[in-house]
RNA sequence: GGGCGCUUAGCUCAGUUGGUUCAGAGCACUUGGUUUACACCCAAGGGGUCGGGGGUUCGAAUCCCUCAGCGCCCACCA
């Protein structure tokens, strides 16, 4: 036999890409067929591939796979984000490190380097997904800063302007004092520390007394500009009117009241610095405060900190604290603990800080993007996280839309260059120019104007996604987005729920008046087999492609697979990608025992091949419906399980085993293409677990249609399955049997038995799995017999064996535990009450409990009185 | 502080409206096996008072109350 004993996947993976590549054979057109379209959830351009892609994408493969084989026309929309921010941070490292400063050079020369860059790592994801088995269109591959998508997005903020859904504002904004620029509130993450609380002395004016303030950031000092009391607190009621001056300052602030300030933290006395807090910000306003920003954008201290100026904000602190300590200005200190704000791009401490940026109204774009998840027209899987997005939506605020950095759209704003409050929104200067004139009646050239300088948030053009994709915001009424739009389903980690899914669902009520997708599916993390997340800094994530290598991507993709459930996380460990390589193995070698069987053309199918076709069939049958229905319900690693055991056990371990001619015998040709159909079903339901082998075992299958499809399922017989698994339990008894009295399992033995269960192609099927003789009798019963019960029949086997003592002990323990049985059901049917309310279904199936458990007893009384 | 979820075999998890098939699966483990597809294999087996306590019911892993532990999300106080 030519065909290789152990599968090697990574000559035949290699073979199955070039091909898919080269025919390419997942492009979709709209036509007359039912649309079923993903987009991807698109990987940061420059990155690479990890766990949590691979999981991912693997899942939307199947699912995507998996429809084109029931004929739907399946697009799955491929595509990168040029991810602001963490692109922009890479940009910046690597020009650090050739020694430029972003600040020394213009905007255009850095968007040539961040081009460069995007260029040369750029893509390297997608080819990584190639390689797992993505079948997606990649004629559609799109990415978020080409020149059409960048459009939309232009068109996109035209359009909220226009509507009046986009205001620019000074407000309290999240800072990144590293990046340099604003973060929404999603892209910051709190983390828990130790610090401490100083209690510093703020001398009353024309007094020697002191009001004693607690802060945890004395550093802020110089941007006190009052300290607020709540009007409630009788301790400070008689200090109306008073001033206070600011430690190491000097400067007189008053002392106002607000509600906002909690009696009971501290000494209920607040320093307000309305540019560093947006709490303070709301008291300074209400209190017409004046308002002192102290920090530079990297947060060192700017010219208000005197001679702390141009130190950082941590260092500034020392020394401030240092020398308010020295002056005796610190009453007291102790430790606090708190969460400290982090930007998520570049772990640094959140400063937050007054700015002027551009915000979009959500509250309204929200309502209907509420409702279609409350009504369920859109479907989340798991539902839990149905609950965290009407709460998160419910309370949602306005999106901060702007961010101070090259990468990215940039802002379509011009201002007026020498009045900034004079502005217009549009797609280019010449039409700036042209609005400027209807708006203002100014007369103005370029030179006049300027365009704003930030860029927008990445989430703004991937918000957009489903319909950008499709070119459905320049072109609402095309071909494509009318047939692919709404998009089935989407697949993504419940991480991104608000940054990307609640939007995208927003901007599709929005801009098309319908949903971006029916379904929602979220994956949970990938965790190392400890628990811990996956991260570079543990350095425990495997890298996909390495393992891929070792097990190829089939076993890779359903070892990933095994134990991801909707929404829950993923203990990954390698163990996992060895039972996908073996599973693998396992398919490959079926085939090479089918491959190999002698055939008969003459003889007609024996009874054993009748029986086990005619079982496999409905078997099959019933699984494929099984296997509907999980994924029906996405519950994908469900239905892998169903299919892995379909295979290993129905197909592989008894199918096979059953029609396997004896040594040197033929099998029959028409069971031969009976297996072959049953093979190129199971195959179909494998390809979107594990296309690769798939593939090329329906090709090498030798069978007039080799195209996989996705296969129907009639009605399955239960009576036959019945039957089947009425001897498949007499088959694992009698090799009990055999094993419990080390008969080696080549040694024939004779069983007895009378019932009408058993017709000759069953029989044949008992015979070959477990090596024995079929005799039927009328309960034939002698000394040297030992009895099966299955059911309600018995089974009794012929054996030299008799029975030991701890054979006898065994029964009679066993009798022992029959008849206790038998009383509490005897008990639960004598039970007016239960007879009353119980459903007559599970009376009769308590009736039948012990009718079984009677025959139990009778035998085994009967053997030990056989045993005396 | 507000909200959501979880606790079932050694591990990872199923378990729909309380009742047939309910105490399950995979892996791991134990035992026995191989010249005739595959030791990346075959066969058989042992594992759980369903987190604790209480209640409703003829009947609870499932419903209610309570306690304990774990996880996640949101908000954030100087």
């Amino acid at each position: 036999m030519e065909i290789d004993k152990v599968y090697n996947p990574n000559e035949i993976e290699n073979k199955w890409l070039k091909k898919w590549d080269k025919e390419n054979l997942f492009k979709s057109v709209p036509d007359e067929r039912e649309a079923y379209t993903i987009v991807i959830p698109p990987p940061n351009v420059t990155g690479i591939l990890h766990m949590g892609h691979m999981l991912n994408n693997t899942i939307q493969d199947i699912l995507i796979r998996r429809a084109r084989l029931k004929g739907l026309n399946a697009c799955w929309v491929p595509g990168t984000d040029h991810a602001s921010i963490a692109t922009e941070a890479k940009v910046v490292k690597m020009l650090k490190e050739k020694g430029i400063k972003k600040s020394d050079i213009s905007r255009d020369e850095f968007l040539t380097y961040a081009w460069d860059w995007t260029e040369k790592h750029g893509g390297l994801i997608l080819n990584q997904l190639k390689r797992i088995g993505c079948s997606c269109d990649w004629d559609r591959t799109k990415f978020t800063l080409d020149s059409d998508l960048s459009e939309s997005v232009i068109d996109t903020f035209i359009k909220l302007f226009d509507e009046g859904y986009l205001y620019r504002d000074k407000k309290i904004v999240n800072w990144d004092p590293e990046a340099l620029t604003t973060l929404s509130n999603e892209e910051v993450i709190y983390k828990e520390e130790e610090t401490k609380l100083f209690y510093l002395k703020y001398q009353i004016v024309d007094s020697k007394d002191y009001l004693i303030v607690a802060t945890t950031r004395p550093e802020t000092i110089f941007g006190d500009t009052a300290v607020a009391v709540n009007p409630d607190d009788n301790r400070y009621k008689n200090l109306k009117n008073k001033k206070l001056i600011v430690p190491l300052v000097g400067r007189e602030v008053p002392i106002v009241f607000d509600s906002s300030v909690e009696i009971d933290f501290g000494t209920g006395c607040l320093k307000v610095t309305p540019a560093h807090s947006e709490k303070d910000f709301i008291i300074g306003k209400n209190n017409e405060l004046e308002i002192i920003d102290i920090f530079n954008d990297d947060a060192t201290i700017n010219h208000h900190g005197k001679k702390y100026q141009g130190l950082d904000r941590f260092e500034a602190k020392k020394q401030i604290v240092n020398d308010l300590t020295e002056q005796g200005l610190i009453s007291k200190t102790e430790s606090y603990t708190h969460n400290i704000a982090l930007s998520e791009r570049t772990n640094s401490v959140v400063e937050p800080k007054l700015s002027l940026q551009w915000f979009i109204k959500m509250k309204k774009i929200a309502e209907p993007a509420i409702d279609a998840v409350v009504s369920g027209d859109i479907k989340f899987y798991p539902k839990k996280y149905m609950n965290t997005y009407k709460n998160w939506m419910e309370n949602i605020r306005d999106w901060n839309i702007s961010r101070q950095l090259y990468w990215g759209h940039r802002i379509p704003v011009y201002y007026l260059k020498n009045d900034n409050s004079k502005f217009v929104v549009s797609k280019n200067v010449k039409d700036a120019l042209v609005k400027f004139k209807s708006k203002f009646n100014f007369e103005l050239t370029v030179d006049d104007v300027e365009q704003d300088n930030d860029v927008l948030d990445t989430w703004f053009s991937s918000w957009l996604w489903p319909i950008s994709v499709f070119d459905g915001i320049r072109n609402p009424s095309n071909d494509d987005i009318n047939y692919y739009y709404p998009t089935s389903d989407i697949v993504t980690g419940p991480d991104i729920l608000f940054f990307w899914i609640a939007r995208m669902i927003m901007s599709g009520y929005y801009f098309r008046d319908n949903k971006p997708f029916n379904n929602v599916y979220f994956t949970g993390l990938v965790r190392d087999k400890k628990g811990q997340k996956m991260s570079k800094q543990l350095g425990n994530s495997p890298d996909p492609i390495e393992l891929i290598k070792n097990y190829g991507a089939d076993g890779v993709r359903i070892g990933l697979l095994f134990s991801a459930p909707a929404g829950n996380d993923l203990l990954f460990d390698e163990k996992l990608c060895v039972q996908g390589k073996n599973f693998s193995n396992k398919i490959w070698n079926a085939f090479r025992l089918v491959k190999g069987f002698d055939i008969s053309t003459q003889k007609p199918p024996q009874s054993n091949e009748l029986a086990a076709v005619k079982w496999f069939n409905e078997n099959l049958n019933m699984k494929i419906i099984e296997i509907n229905n999980s994924y029906d319900n996405f519950k994908i690693s469900e239905a892998l399980m169903i299919t892995y055991k379909l295979v290993w056990d129905d197909f592989c371990s008894i199918f096979l085993e059953i029609i396997k001619p004896s040594y040197g015998d033929a099998i029959s040709l028409k069971t031969l293409n009976d297996t072959k159909v049953f093979f190129k079903k199971i195959l179909s339901l494998l390809e979107p677990f594990m296309p690769f082998i798939s593939n090329e075992l329906s090709e090498k299958l030798d069978i007039s249609n080799i195209k996989l499809e996705w296969p129907n399922s009639d009605v399955h017989d239960q009576k036959i399955i019945e039957n089947f698994n009425h001897i498949n339990e007499l088959i694992t008894k009698v090799r009990n049997f055999k094993k419990a009295n080390n008969i080696p399992f080549k040694e024939s033995i004779k069983l007895y038995f009378d019932n009408k269960i058993l017709d000759n192609e069953l029989i044949s099927v008992i015979k070959k799995l477990t090596n024995s003789e079929l005799i039927i009798s009328k309960n034939k019963e002698e000394d040297d017999l030992n009895s099966v019960l299955i059911g309600k029949y018995i089974y009794y086997i012929e054996s030299e064996k008799k029975l030991n003592h701890d054979d006898i002990s065994e029964i009679k323990d066993s009798l022992e535990y029959n008849i206790g049985f038998k009383k509490i059901l005897e008990k639960k049917l004598s039970n007016k009450r239960f007879i009353e309310n119980a459903p007559q279904a599970v009376i009769d199936n308590e009736m039948k409990k012990l009718d079984d458990v009677k025959s139990k007893i009778k035998i085994l009384e009967k053997k030990i009185s056989q045993l005396k």
